[in-house]
DNA sequence: CTGAAAGCGCTAACAA
DNA sequence: TTGTTAGCGCTTTCAG
């Protein structure tokens, strides 16, 4: 081993010196830019390894006005759903080169705009961003950029670039169509009290209205904020059903709530999908572990995080998918009417 | 899909001629450094605002060699536990004016050691990465960083500079001890096939020596890999009270196969804890919704992620906390030998 | 309180 | 194939 490095970051002018090449070659070398001899790159290599040299990719972007940074910005990492789409945006940005940074909004549009002043001050390559609701400030901000923007997991609007997603609007008909297919007509909503869950609200407009085509009024709803949303949906079940024990179906407006209504129908022995149907959004794994399937949508978060991975990737603009969220029917809908 | 023209980007310069004062100054302003009179203040706001500046970070780092980036290195974002450490990070980070930078490392040193690389390339002002074991070239790395390097998730080894975790051993010990003083005696391990858990293999191994103290072996073991954990849990858990019917308590790795073998044993009708005792680690919140909870431990993820990043918020160094995670005896573990 | 000059560490563009 | 010359857009430093 060498002597201990400086405390002084090492530069380029370091692996130069050590290695009796211009920087400008060690910079080629280590960029693999250009052609260099393989006598010249052998030397650098080794000079920039044995110093533990790591390039400043601050100075770097600065001179060439590339940054291999990507903002992420989505509402929440406690919510399942953030997770799987950053894990499909890390997917699709595999070599690429591409960083994702993220930062969370906490559904508050004013922090959303503050957490995209700040990335944007690192001159990303490019901007995911959950959602197509924003204030004044962030959608000025996204138009002026000149860098691939991408609104994630919603298409039921007007994106400022590209945006790929699903229609919750679409997804909530959807689901009613199929409750009312089956036959019932005394149907619940159990949703969350988030203001700024926009996909949520949007679902549950897309299901009353199909319900109301039908001449169906939803016939009671109830909402829920924070907490453990398994036990939440659970005990969110049991005072609905004590309040409305007519109801015959029981819409969620997620799958852990869901979940958590199901299991306090087995363990009250409702019989599920006949006296009571069931169904929550999002086809979470989660599911296909349970003594019965809870029917559910699947919202393609992995695959919408890579599509917009992809999208920023290639340097696209106004690129515009909608994904289909496949209907899972489960065990907790009924066949026949 | 369309390309769009290139834009020339507002530079100090452009806020400093709509305002008709110095770069200096309208730099000062914007920091919010140095004393500047009101007046000027704020006509360069004004200025900033109509024209949408936003300052490029990458020239002000540059300059100031301050950068307002922290590395946050972990091994994935599918499984639950990752993305509450990353939300710990968020929340002991905020107000600090840092942000975080992620990379995920699918369990592979040498990926680790890539996405470390490409992150101090940066200059980040911290760096914080899950787990004590390290190739040699990410030790390399890690040591020579100028900057606090915090460890998480563990404490079982020697840190490189901070670290803040719980010791895996003694969580597996201490859970055993509790088995064995509830008089289980032939006890299985149910764990997963990913080898570079080392906190789950260190749970294990604590769990094993503090058995074969009192005497007693593991009667029997078996692991998954990938899918859906709830399901795999059920599936495992049958499997293996199939082959070893004798079997009185379950040790599982973590809360969603463990979850997944309560399901199951209450659907078979099987006496837990009675006729069996179960366990699992992580303290989920998703078990308070179950039919029964499930024993566990708190591996207080969100704790360890916020003080983390105090750590490098505050710029301390050779700082190492151990956490204790907390018995949750929940309704499967028998009180009574 | 405000401004001018001199870089930060690297890379584009050009020269040799 | 390699080297030289200018900056990139900002902040530090020091002068007014």
């Amino acid at each position: 081993m060498d002597r201990r490095p400086p405390r002084r970051p090492l530069t380029l002018r370091d692996v130069s010196d050590a290695s009796g090449v211009s920087e400008m070659t060690v910079s080629r070398v280590l960029r693999g830019r250009g052609e260099v001899s393989a006598a010249t790159r052998d030397r650098v290599l080794a000079a920039a390894h044995s110093l533990g040299y790591v390039p400043n990719r601050i100075a770097g972007a600065l001179a060439s006005k590339r940054v291999n940074l990507v903002a992420v910005i989505i509402p929440s990492l406690s919510n399942m759903v953030f997770p799987e789409v950053l894990a499909g945006i890390s997917a699709g940005l595999e070599g690429s080169g591409l960083q994702p940074v993220f930062g969370a909004t906490h559904y508050d549009p004013a922090r959303e705009a503050a957490v995209l002043y700040e990335m944007l001050s690192w001159r990303p390559s490019g901007v995911i961003v959950a959602g197509l609701e924003h204030d004044a400030s962030a959608r000025a901000m996204l138009a002026q950029a000149d860098v691939p923007v991408v609104e994630v997991l919603d298409t039921d609007g007007t994106p400022i670039d590209s945006a790929v997603g699903i229609s919750h609007i679409a997804a909530g008909a959807s689901m009613a169509q199929a409750v009312l297919a089956a036959g019932y007509r005394r149907i619940g909503y159990l949703g969350t009290s988030v203001g700024g869950d926009h996909r949520a609200r949007k679902r549950r407009a897309g299901f009353v209205a199909a319900l109301a085509t039908a001449g169906v009024p939803l016939a009671a709803e109830t909402a829920y904020d924070g907490g453990s949303a398994l036990a939440k949906g659970r005990d969110m079940t049991a005072a609905l059903m004590a309040a409305r024990p007519d109801l015959d179906f029981l819409y969620y407006a997620n799958d852990v709530i869901g979940a958590g209504g199901l299991l306090w129908c087995l363990a009250q022995g409702v019989d599920v999908p006949g006296r009571v149907g069931l169904a929550g959004f999002n086809g979470l794994d989660l599911l296909e572990g349970l003594p019965r399937r809870l029917a559910t949508q699947d919202s393609r978060r992995f695959a919408i995080g890579r599509r917009a991975a992809e999208i920023v990737a290639g340097g696209l603009h106004g690129v515009i998918e909608t994904l289909t969220p496949e209907l899972i029917r489960g065990d907790t809908i009924r066949t026949l009417p």
